[in-house]
DNA sequence: ATAATAAAAGCGAGCGCTCGCTCTAAAAAG
DNA sequence: CTTTTTAGAGCGAGCGCTCGCTTTTATTAT
């Protein structure tokens, strides 16, 4: 899959289409003949497992109050996974496959440049979170107290987001647009910057912060960071705090 | 409480003395008489309760698992919390009061420069969540999927937190120290890169990042996007990407 | 010192209830 | 008619929480 081309990301992550790969990745497990009917189902459950979890947490979400949320009933969920955990490795599933799908497939235009594709990477992390804000809010949330399986999945997604990161700022120091002491720990608190847009989405609405200032904002302050230091900043008082402290 | 002059966390920040002040603030809920004796089950309660509940969640942690790893009876732990629920306010409650009063009481060589002041938090906030590493991480994450009054709490305590750091950049830009254009985003932004060690505490002891490395690289990253900027940087590009993402 | 007594703390089986999950009879679809 | 889907009562397990009882600790009387 890749984006390009996609005026809206609404079409292309409407939960039906989320929900269509998540049923081919699942086949074996969904009992559900028909591929209209059990698309149509995965979707009603998922909307109200987000919803629902997003509000209290998947584990405090009974299948009774997911029964009566999604209009299902009991059995009707049980024909679509075999147990609570398949579930929320559907959700975490294809939201690690969407993310490294979507920002391992970046436009020829791009990856010439380190910084245009810095830029390219936050623009198209925080849009695509926003276009996919429960799953990601539910996947953020939920992985820690899950199984190992799941966990793993989740760390393994996240290094990997990391890793891509990281890479470009390589390729940022080697042709000499950035300048960066440490690389690794550069790109690990890069993510932060990124995930706050969907954890904290709340609190950005209130705000009526736009997506664009947002990703402006995130884009100033890593551009700054990776930034060729011409002299040092006038100001800016590095002076240590006493011994106490360190 | 004030911290100037405690040469180790360690000793400030014991589980004991944490518990000393959940007892005070709960006096009317813990049924046990003796104040020694209810902090040191308090303790032995909330040690187990953090260790289980960072593990596999606080609402998957049963009182019966809570009462074999602290090694206190059913009926022991019911004599000093009324129920789950207060458990978790507890915990809660102890590491907002913390948070804020060791924030909100810079020493007094620190206040008078925004730059010296805005380190001074930054090494504070991550060795206060290194002291109190399993209790924030708690908090950050079970704060979601509980009682309207815990996250209330919770919300209160990070807007707080983040007003603290929104006011330090308010003055370093009114004394012409910084240079900022949303400083309200950029203080939401400075939150998450300090979260970030608490919250994959296990990714950064994986490799070995010192506390010291981490707060040099948050407080490298928060300084040049604060800095006042002398001329557009040369090598990183700005342009925009193509309509389709705009 | 020792024994007697009162107060405090600790214990854990058991209560009512809800959980994840199953299964069969009925409805709907083809 | 056959096949597929749905409905929802019911199952055992495990939940948060209680309560009658035992054990420990502190105080007083001898």
């Amino acid at each position: 899959m890749t984006l390009a081309g996609h005026r809206q990301l609404t079409g292309a992550f409407s939960t039906e289409a989320l929900c269509a790969r998540i049923l081919e990745r699942h086949r074996d497990v969904v009992r559900v003949q028909k591929p209209r009917v059990a698309i149509a189902n995965l979707a009603r459950i998922i909307e109200a497992t987000l919803k629902l979890s997003n509000r209290q947490g998947f584990h405090a979400t009974s299948l009774r109050d997911l029964s009566e949320a999604s209009g299902i009933s009991m059995g009707g969920l049980y024909s679509c996974f075999d147990n609570k955990t398949t579930l929320l490795l559907m959700i975490l599933g294809e939201v690690s496959a969407t993310v490294s799908e979507v920002l391992g497939a970046p436009p020829e235009e791009v990856v010439a440049s380190p910084s245009a594709h810095l830029r390219w990477l936050v623009d198209t992390h925080v849009r695509l979170t926003e276009a996919m804000q429960p799953w990601f809010a539910f996947a953020y949330m939920e992985a820690k107290s899950f199984p190992s399986n799941a966990r793993r999945m989740a760390v393994d997604s996240e290094a990997a987001t990391e890793e891509i990161f990281a890479d470009v700022l390589r390729r940022g120091v080697a042709n000499g647009d950035f300048e960066i002491s440490d690389i690794t720990l550069t790109a690990s608190l890069i993510k932060p910057l990124l995930q706050d847009w969907y954890v904290k989405r709340a609190k950005y609405r209130r705000r009526n912060t736009t997506i664009a200032a947002y990703v402006d904002a995130v884009c100033a302050i890593v551009e700054a960071a990776v930034a060729r230091r011409r002299a040092s900043l006038p100001g800016v008082s590095l002076e240590r705090l006493g011994p106490e402290w360190r």
